[in-house]
RNA sequence: GGCCCCAUCGUCUAGAGGCCUAGGACAUCAGAUUCUCAAUCUGGGUACACGGGUUCGAAUCCCGUUGGGGCCGCCA
């Protein structure tokens, strides 16, 4: 069989980081099993699409590489269907009008389902349905609503796999009720838990809290300087395992081990501090040259002096967006210095002026043969130099940031002070 | 209220009846690296929600309880 498998988002303004996890598991079911990847945006809630959101779906699968094999389909442009097919299941007698909308004739019976995660599911009516359980498809003011439009889209573009979250499991009953309706077999549907909070709490963008609501749509997370790779191998292990004890995989491999039925059945609470430590492993992984390509708001024209920065800082860094704030002291002379000792700084910086070759080893001897003669200790003269280079008490290894602050800045700095 | 799903360290997970006095990762704590730490290394603590079964034997199977999540719209 051809696996066709969608994602279907509505254009609100924003991806929710939950969707993101969506999307991903079937793109990776969709290259797992070389079937395609439909995109196919829901517009039908004509109140809340823009040209912006769209642009906001299409920018983060990009970003994430996520790339759609076919569409994007639009519902909005898609209404000639609808009303054949709704005419299809009036002149059939399966749906009917009242008071202006028509509605589908939901069967009594419970719909067993064969969910691909979640198992075997059998839905009963629940108190309200029973009394009526017909459900609107076309509003009185003409439009379908979503859970026909969906169905028939399915249906019309040969979905055979429906990957979605777990809040829709409770709807797949009409679902199936519609296909068969229109003489079909429904999907096969594989629905993924959701993900909470870490509190247990639904991820919302319009949460109270600030930091929750920014971890609730993929916006935060590139402009905080995620890697793309980061975030997706972070989503990969939300709900699914490698089943060893790696945490950073290659996507390839995912892609070759990812399958439906190992989906995990449970709701997942999302751990920002583990997704910013996968960010720093990736980071690390990237040479000097990669990372200047991503990383924005680094001042200087020298490219191999930006590299050398960004090369000597990359393992202290887990966001790309600390790079600028680490590095100023690389690029410019103006930062706060705390008082030190000028004399013995001085002394360094006489050692310094004639050392035979600039680089981390002549330093290191030098200053240690200069530590020996004044008889102090190496870190009495280690923390007022990076003090006096640097304006910061933490940072890099101190004779290999001196080597690529390099000379003249270097003996500047600690004649300063 | 009804219906549905779920339940292993704080978190993500491994575990598909004996390999488990439960493994890995993040986080945390303690050491180490006599140059810091925001890096790295080493080590520690921390979990099978509870109660019944089934079985020679259960984290693994069944039932119940409790807890968490979801759905019951002319929203998607």
């Amino acid at each position: 069989m051809n696996v066709r498998v969608r994602f279907a988002p509505s254009p609100t303004g924003f991806l929710h980081i939950g969707s993101v996890r969506t999307a991903l598991f079937n793109w990776l079911y969709a290259r797992h099993t070389g079937g395609t990847f439909v995109l196919r945006i829901e517009d039908t809630d004509t109140a809340r699409n823009t040209e912006q959101s769209l642009r906001t779906i299409l920018d983060g699968l990009a970003w994430l590489g996520l790339t759609h094999d076919e569409g994007p389909y639009f519902q909005s442009q898609r209404a000639a269907i609808y009303r054949q097919r709704v005419k299809q299941l009036v002149d059939a007698g399966m749906a009917y009008e009242r008071e202006g909308a028509i509605r589908f004739k939901m069967t009594r019976e419970p719909i067993v389902m064969n969910d691909l995660i979640a198992g075997k599911v059998t839905r009963e009516l629940g108190d309200r349905e029973v009394n009526d359980p017909d459900f609107v498809i076309v509003r009185s003011d003409g439009n379908p609503v979503f859970h026909f439009v969906n169905v028939v889209d399915d249906l019309e573009m040969k979905i055979t796999h429906v990957i979605r979250g777990e809040d829709h499991l409770s709807n797949t009953p009409k679902h199936i009720a519609l296909f068969r309706a229109f003489g079909v077999e429904p999907p096969k549907y594989a629905h993924i838990p959701m993900i909470l909070n870490k509190d247990g709490t639904k991820m919302s963008k319009s949460d109270p809290d600030p930091v929750k609501a920014r971890l609730a749509s993929l916006t935060g997370y590139i402009e905080d300087g995620y890697l793309p790779e980061a975030v997706r191998n972070y989503l990969c292990l939300l709900g699914w395992s490698p089943k060893d004890d790696r945490q950073v995989l290659p996507i390839e491999e995912v892609i070759q081990k990812f399958d439906l039925p190992q989906v995990l059945r449970s709701n997942a609470k999302f751990d920002a501090a583990k997704l910013e430590w996968m960010n720093g492993q990736y980071i690390n992984r990237l040479t000097g040259e990669e990372l200047d390509r991503r990383v924005t708001g680094i001042p200087g024209a020298d490219v191999a002096y930006r590299r050398r920065v960004l090369e000597l800082l990359k393992s202290k860094v887990t966001l790309l967006k600390q790079f600028p704030e680490r590095t100023k002291y690389f690029f410019t002379d103006d930062f706060p210095v705390e008082p030190v000792d000028a004399a013995l700084l001085g002394k360094l910086a006489d050692r310094y002026a004639c050392v035979p070759t600039w680089d981390a080893a002549s330093l290191e001897a030098g200053l240690k043969a200069l530590a020996t003669e004044l008889g102090v200790k190496t870190g009495q003269l280690i923390h007022p130099c990076r003090m006096a280079v640097s304006g910061q008490t933490v940072g890099p290894s101190l004779y290999h940031m001196l080597e690529v602050l390099g000379r003249d800045r270097v003996l500047a700095r600690l004649r300063k002070t």
